[in-house]
RNA sequence: GUGGGUGUAGCUCAGAUGGCAGAGCGCCUGGUUGUGGUCCAGGAGGUCGCGGGUUCGAGCCCCGUCACUCACCCCA
């Protein structure tokens, strides 16, 4: 199953011309952390690099800079590939498209949907120097289209604006971005009164600056007018104006692109505090609990080296979390549990040899081919069959002739090694939707 | 990191107050003597997470430890 959803996004990424890379899963701290990232959350190495003990008290900066050197495993795709842009920089053609399929590492206690290891599946867009917002669009496309073909329930890519939230929020005299947001996230799940309460009493705002954070937050339209909505609250601010204008580009072309996957939906902040344009976010409809499956947003510098810098847009699909949720709750189901279209059946022991030219035959022409390995009864041995979800068994006569049963139905017949072909949709196990999925 | 919960057969789980380790499903064998699924009869399978303690006696009580899990934080 989860080979099925990395091939399937593999496809749909290369399809728009993106390139695969990988990256090593260890890095230093100081890399992992180089833009301010919450450094709890990252999975540290001990064993490896014991502190050296009596190494004396010195300067502080010592210490930090023994820090910085300590190694950690990446928690995220996009801070190692920054990293790599810096190193390659010279090699790459801007700008420069990948796609990115890891493992990363969370240090945190694992429950539903979130675990210490998973996998991410990233596709970014870096340039050098000016990165065309057109690419904020076309993203959202990609993932809207990589998700698509997926068997997965129906899904809504939320996105916002970054530019838009703060200019909002400095019009209305409110200076920690940061912290509003991180309230403002928290509107789903305790709900518009506590989100107030948290404005007023851990960031100081007033009642009317609390309220009106509150309506920005609660505009969510599939079209552009939530630009007209946003006037409507009366705020002015510059960077208010281009955020709008940004956020209108994305939704308009999803409008008519990607009908009903995409909304703009103000009140998505994003953790991560290097986005600064764009943020997208993205849940399963009827699936909401699970979090977001798949998040990622605009950052303007992400790396740099010296006076140039590497702008960048991305999104990064929680792989783990979806497979986890399509596993758990049976949403789509293989139709077998081996790759394994035939089983040849032993009429006696001393049939081997003639068996395995019969699956050589059947090798020969693609067909994944097993061999019973002992001339069992053969109830027993289409039993075998049965619970591997084996569709067909074959069978040998003493006189040299072939039958094939598909023990779905009960139908055998006679059959010719070298030209029997099983039905096109048997020849491989498929990912079925389970019926009720939208 | 903080606070709960759970660890017993391959799986899902029962096991009042301490007293012979259980069920359903699955698996194996036979009925059906070399063509499965249904049905019937029989059978196998457990260091009760691990280590210590209390007790005549511990799956059950106490201490410790590990794993898993849920919520918070944060996030895919």
């Amino acid at each position: 199953m989860e080979l099925h959803v990395l091939d399937t996004l593999r496809r749909t990424f290369e399809l728009h011309g993106f390139s695969s890379i990988e990256t090593r899963a260890v890095e230093t701290v100081g890399q992992l952390l180089r833009k301010g990232e919450i450094d709890k959350e990252v999975y540290r190495l001990s064993r490896l690099q014991e502190e050296e003990p009596g190494a004396g008290a010195d300067a502080k900066s010592t210490s930090d800079a023994k820090a910085d050197a300590a190694l950690a495993l990446h928690f995220d795709l996009t801070v190692p590939f920054a990293r790599y842009v810096v190193e390659n920089a010279g090699y790459l053609a801007f700008p420069f498209r990948r796609y990115q399929i890891q493992k990363v590492w969370r240090g945190e206690r694992p429950q539903d949907g979130r675990s210490r290891e998973f996998t991410q599946a990233d596709i970014d867009v870096v340039a050098d120097g000016e990165l065309p917002f057109r690419y904020d669009v076309e993203l959202a496309l990609v993932i809207v289209e990589a998700l698509s073909a997926l068997p997965i329930p129906a899904f809504k890519l939320r996105v916002n604006n970054r530019r838009l939230a703060e200019g909002f929020y400095r019009g209305i005299g409110l200076a920690d971005t940061a912290g509003v947001l991180r309230s403002i996230d928290k509107l789903d799940k305790i709900g518009a009164e506590a989100v107030a309460d948290l404005l007023k009493t851990e960031l100081g705002a007033t009642d009317s600056q609390a309220r009106a954070a509150l309506a920005l937050a609660s505009i969510r339209t599939e079209d552009t007018t939530f630009v007209e909505q946003v006037r409507a609250l009366g705020v002015t601010n510059e960077l208010l104006e281009q955020g709008l204008s940004e956020l209108e580009q994305v939704v308009s072309a999803a409008a008519s692109r990607a009908p009903g996957s995409v909304v703009a939906d103000l009140s998505i902040a994003r953790g991560l505090d290097y986005y600064t344009g764009t943020v997208y976010e993205t849940v399963l409809v009827g699936h909401e609990n699970l979090g977001s499956i798949c998040s990622g947003g605009r950052y303007e510098s992400l790396a740099t080296k010296g006076n140039r810098s590497f702008p960048g847009v991305g999104l990064s699909i929680g792989v783990t979390r979806l497979v986890s949720r399509i596993v758990g709750q049976q949403l789509a189901v293989a139709s077998r549990s081996v790759p394994t279209a035939v089983l040849i059946s032993l009429a006696d022991d001393n049939s081997w040899p003639q068996a395995q030219d019969v699956a050589a035959a059947l090798r020969g022409r693609g067909i994944a081919t097993e061999v019973a390995a002992k001339a069992e009864k053969f109830g027993k041995q289409i039993k075998y069959a049965d619970r591997r979800g084996i569709p067909f068994v074959w069978f040998t006569a003493e006189d040299g002739s072939h039958q094939v049963k598909d023990i779905r139905s009960g139908d055998q017949s006679a059959a010719d090694p070298a030209s029997w072909t099983p039905p096109a949709e048997d020849l491989q196990p498929s990912v079925v939707v389970a019926p009720g999925a939208p």
